[in-house]
RNA sequence: GGGUCUAUAGCCAAGUGGUAAGGCAUGGGACUGCAACUCCCUGAUGCGUUGGUUCAAAUCCGACUAGGCCCUCCA
C-alpha cells in the first residue's frame, strides 16, 4: 500500500521498521475544554487507518498523548477556582467519553505529560549535555541552527523563517528561531527541574512519549496539517539531535474542518462540540461526512453536507435491515472475515475513504438487488458491507433474532397475505418497537 | 513577504496520458392495503484562465487568477 508522506511530499510504499507490526502516535488534545467537531477529524481518521492496519492483518501499537500541562490549563484553573490537575481531569474524562460515543476507543497508550516529568527532565538534560540546548536564567532553549535539515518537513528556509519572524522584545534565546524546551513560571502550578520551577515546553512532550512507549522510532506519526510547523519539525529536531535518526518514517496530516471557508476553531468561535453534535447527529454521521473527503484535503461542513450523509448512512442502514432478516429466518450468519479485493485497492493508495464510499453505495444498490430476490448471496455482499463499515468505525443494527422475533415477524407477513390490516399494523408496529425493521 | 495545498455539473466528490465513477438535490415513472424501504429514467462536447509537450491532456510542463492552511497557541 502507499501512503502520502508529509516528510517527502509523495506518496511511497509502506513498510514497517517490523514485519507486519506498525506503530502510530498522534498529537492528542490539550485537555482545557471540550473537544469539537474539527478536533474529532484526526481522531476519526487515525481510529480508521488503525482500523484498516488491523483489517490488513499488521500488529497496530497506538498511542496518542494528553498535553495536560500547559499554559491555557493555568488559565482555566485560575478562571475557574480550580487545580489544574481538576481542569485537566475534567476534559480528559469528557475526551474519553466522547471516544467512547464516537466509537474511536482503540488507542493503547495515552500517556500525560503530568506522569512523564521525569522522562522530560532526562530528555531535556541529554540535549544540554550534547550542547544542543542551553539554559538562560531558568528557561532551557534548543539550538535549532545545530539541525542541518531544519525545515525538512514543512520546507520551510531558515533564513526565511529568520527574516519573517517576530521581532521579540527582551528575547533571552540566543537565536530568535530557538524554541522553549522549558520554560521558567512561578504561575499556578509549577514545576521543579533541574533549572528550577517552570513548565515544559509543548514541542519536548511527544518525543519524549515515543522515546519511552517505541524506543525513538515509529512508522507513522499523525496530526492535523496546523501542527506540521513548528511543532512536528520540532520534534524531528530533537529525535535528530538526540538520536541521529528521524522520528517517524511516514508523516500523515490531516486537512482541517473549515465553516464558511474558514477553519473551524475555538478563536473563531464557530465550532459545534463533539458532545453536542452527538446529541444531535450520529457517529455515523459524522464518520461519513468526514470520509467523504479524501483525509488530506480541506472539509468544509455544511448542513447539505450533513443531509446528503444522514441519506448515506440510512440507506446503508436499511439495506442492511434487509439482510439480516434474510439472514435471521434462514439460520444464516455474515462472514466477519471476508476480504474485499475492491475496497482494498481504494484503501491501499493513501486511504482514499471518497472511493470507499461510492463503492459501499454501489454494494448497497447491489444488495437491495439481492434482497428483492431473496438471493442469498445477499450474505456476502453484506458481510463486505459489514467489514468495510467496521473499518470505517460505521455501526449498524444486525442483532441476531430470538424465536419470539422470527414468529412475530412471520406473523406479520401472514397478516398482510390474509389482508387483516389491522393486525398487521399492529405487528408491523412491534417490530418496530424492537427495531427489527 | 516565504512555504504549502486546492480549483471537475446546483452541491459533495472520483479520476495520476486514451476520450468524464459514485452520491445528494431536481424532474419523470414503477412498486405498494397505508407507511417506510426499494427500483428505473433524467444531467458537464467539458474538468479556474491561458500557452506548451503529445497521435491523444481533467491528467505532464510554464504563466496567470482565486481560495484555504502554516510561518503565533491551534486537530
Amino acid at each position: 500500500m502507499v501512503i502520502y508522506n508529509s516528510l517527502t511530499d509523495q506518496k511511497e510504499e509502506f513498510k514497517p521498521i517490523n514485519e507486519k507490526k506498525v506503530s502510530m502516535y498522534v498529537c492528542g488534545p490539550t485537555v482545557y475544554n471540550y473537544v469539537h467537531i474539527g478536533n474529532m477529524r484526526p481522531v476519526i481518521t487515525f481510529d480508521m487507518v488503525y482500523k484498516y492496519f488491523k483489517y490488513l492483518g499488521y500488529e497496530v501499537t497506538y498511542a496518542s498523548n494528553f498535553t495536560d500541562v500547559n499554559y491555557k490549563i493555568t488559565k482555566a484553573a485560575i478562571d475557574n477556582n480550580i487545580t489544574e490537575r481538576e481542569v485537566a481531569d475534567k476534559y480528559i474524562k469528557a475526551y474519553l467519553e466522547d471516544l467512547a460515543r464516537y466509537n474511536c476507543a482503540n488507542i493503547d497508550y495515552r500517556p500525560r505529560v503530568i506522569d512523564n516529568l521525569d522522562n522530560i527532565f532526562d530528555f531535556i538534560s541529554k540535549l544540554i549535555e550534547k550542547d544542543y540546548a542551553y539554559v538562560v536564567d531558568g528557561d532551557v532553549y534548543f539550538r535549532v541552527k545545530k539541525i542541518k535539515d531544519y525545515g525538512i518537513l514543512s520546507n520551510q528556509n531558515i533564513l526565511e523563517l529568520e527574516s519573517g519572524a517576530r521581532v521579540e522584545v527582551d528575547d533571552k534565546k540566543e537565536d530568535a528561531l530557538d524554541f522553549a524546551l522549558w520554560r521558567k513560571s512561578d504561575e499556578g502550578e509549577v514545576f521543579k527541574s533541574p533549572w528550577g520551577y517552570g513548565i515544559p515546553g509543548w514541542h519536548t512532550e511527544c518525543v519524549v512519549m515515543i522515546d519511552g512507549i517505541f524506543n525513538g522510532k515509529i512508522d507513522i506519526h499523525g496530526g492535523g496539517i496546523d501542527l506540521k510547523f513548528p511543532h512536528h519539525e520540532n520534534e524531528i529536531a530533537q529525535c535528530m539531535a538526540l538520536h541521529n535518526h528521524h522520528l517517524a518514517n511516514y508523516w500523515m496530516h490531516n486537512g482541517h474542518i473549515n465553516v464558511d471557508g474558514e477553519k473551524m476553531s475555538k478563536s473563531l468561535n464557530n465550532f459545534i462540540l463533539a458532545k453536542d453534535f452527538i446529541k444531535e447527529y450520529s457517529a455515523n454521521v459524522i464518520k461519513i461526512s468526514i470520509f467523504k473527503s479524501h483525509y488530506r484535503f480541506p472539509l468544509n461542513f455544511t448542513s447539505e453536507l450533513l443531509e446528503d450523509s444522514i441519506n448515506i448512512d440510512n440507506k446503508i442502514s436499511n439495506a442492511l435491515k434487509g439482510a439480516n432478516i434474510y439472514r435471521n429466518l434462514n439460520g444464516l450468519e455474515f462472514d466477519f472475515n471476508i476480504k474485499d479485493d475492491i475496497f482494498e485497492k481504494y484503501m491501499n493508495d493513501d486511504f482514499n475513504t471518497p472511493n470507499v464510499i461510492s463503492y459501499l453505495l454501489e454494494l448497497v444498490k447491489k444488495l437491495n438487488g439481492l434482497v428483492r430476490e431473496n438471493n442469498k448471496d445477499l450474505i456476502k455482499v453484506a458481510s463486505s458491507i459489514l467489514v468495510i463499515s467496521d473499518v470505517l468505525g460505521l455501526t449498524y443494527n444486525i442483532d441476531k433474532w430470538n424465536d419470539e422475533d422470527i414468529l412475530l415477524y412471520r406473523e406479520w407477513l401472514e397478516a398482510r397475505e390474509n389482508k387483516d390490516f389491522e393486525k398487521a399494523d399492529l405487528l408491523r408496529s412491534k417490530l418496530s418497537n424492537k427495531n427489527l425493521l
